[in-house]
DNA sequence: CCAAAATTTAAACAATTGTTTAATTATTTC
DNA sequence: GAAATAATTAAACAATTGTTTAAATTTTGG
């Protein structure tokens, strides 16, 4: 039986945190047990090995990753305002979990894990309704004549990179975390504009 | 002296595509010796050790990675031309070379080259003249009141995402690598109408 | 409070890691 | 062609890897 609940989470709590900074190869079984403060055995005891504590890991960052856009998609706004909103929530979500883009991307290229998206993931998604009501905006001349599959890749590359690139843009430029920072929020604006000036049709409210 | 200089290409070969697909931590030295078909100790032989051999590898990389840039810059055409030729030839680049934003982008991610950008790759770039060519369009009114540091965020985002995505967007949206790259093209279109549309201010030629 | 169960630990396991050594083979040089 | 040099190899190195074992400790339940 359970004597103490907090134990596991936190074996979660530092694998998240090391698997996250380090992706599961640029890290030791060892190095997740020191961050516990504790014994090596004592992951293989709650989780059966490295690559099962991963595997619950990735799922739950994969989830996170998710999440963030079923709000926005389920509530009852426009779908010009839905594109404002998951924009905006997107980036602060990320401004939270900035690693989360790299770990997701990261670990399904190097097959960290084989498995197809479960559909309890996407599901939630498309239970929204949002497909449709882009197809009737489309439809009803509101929205350009775009796939949804390329309307997702633009906001992917545009909301998801940024917090990728950090490193290689500061070097690029020669600049600081900071000045880093003031361009994101500069470019979470202009991916605004950009997106819905492109997508919808003007002098229309989708 | 040196008998056989195919040998040292073979090896940086080798290691050039396992480095590539596995990352520096998801590979070992004998990975590489095995692709090359040889002993690890050639490795260390000619190299002095796996990290000598990365750092080579990965300069190599980003060579390449900025180096297509620079052709177009270079060239003598609009600022708007520029844009436009850059995605065309950035987009036909990653189709020969889809693993290069992502080895780039995770190796700094996880400071596996801890040195800043050596000036020789970004000097070229600078001395292309191509930022003053921007500033000049801006100040004339023919370019959007948008800093150098946004525009080339924006289009790094729009062009190396994709290339890095195929996974998870294949997983998303449960679509074949067929369809993926029928999306990557359209895609490339999109981004330059988006882009240019909404960099350079109309009825006027940049 | 005491046995039973659950938790935590230290230690050891074999396998793999990057690197080095020393011996062997191939090439060059005179 | 023989001595010297370069290239390649097999083997061994200590350190680290993920995992397991068995003992110690703590908690639970009667």
């Amino acid at each position: 039986m359970k004597r103490d609940q907090s134990t596991e989470e936190k074996i979660k709590a530092a694998a998240k945190k090391v698997f996250m900074t380090k992706g599961f190869d640029g890290c030791s079984v060892r190095d997740i047990a020191k961050e516990v403060g504790s014994n090596v055995a004592l992951l293989n005891y709650y989780f059966r090995s490295k690559e099962k504590l991963f595997e619950l890991i990735f799922e739950g960052a994969m989830s996170d990753f998710l999440q963030s856009m079923i709000a926005v998609f389920s509530s009852d706004l426009t779908l010009k305002e839905k594109v404002e909103q998951l924009i905006d929530k997107e980036f602060s979500f990320f401004l939270e979990h900035p690693e989360l883009p790299m770990f997701i991307l990261q670990s399904l290229h190097q097959n960290k894990t084989d498995a197809p998206m479960p559909s309890h993931f996407l599901e939630p998604i498309a239970n929204t309704g949002i497909f449709e009501q882009f197809e009737k905006a489309k439809a009803q001349g509101e929205v350009r004549d775009i796939s949804i599959r390329n309307v997702t890749l633009l906001l992917m590359s545009n909301v998801h990179y940024p917090f990728m690139s950090k490193k290689l843009t500061m070097q690029f430029h020669g600049i600081t975390a900071e000045d880093f920072d003031e361009d994101l929020k500069k470019h979470k604006e202009i991916v605004k504009e950009l997106i819905t000036n492109y997508l919808f049709i003007s002098n229309t409210k989708a």
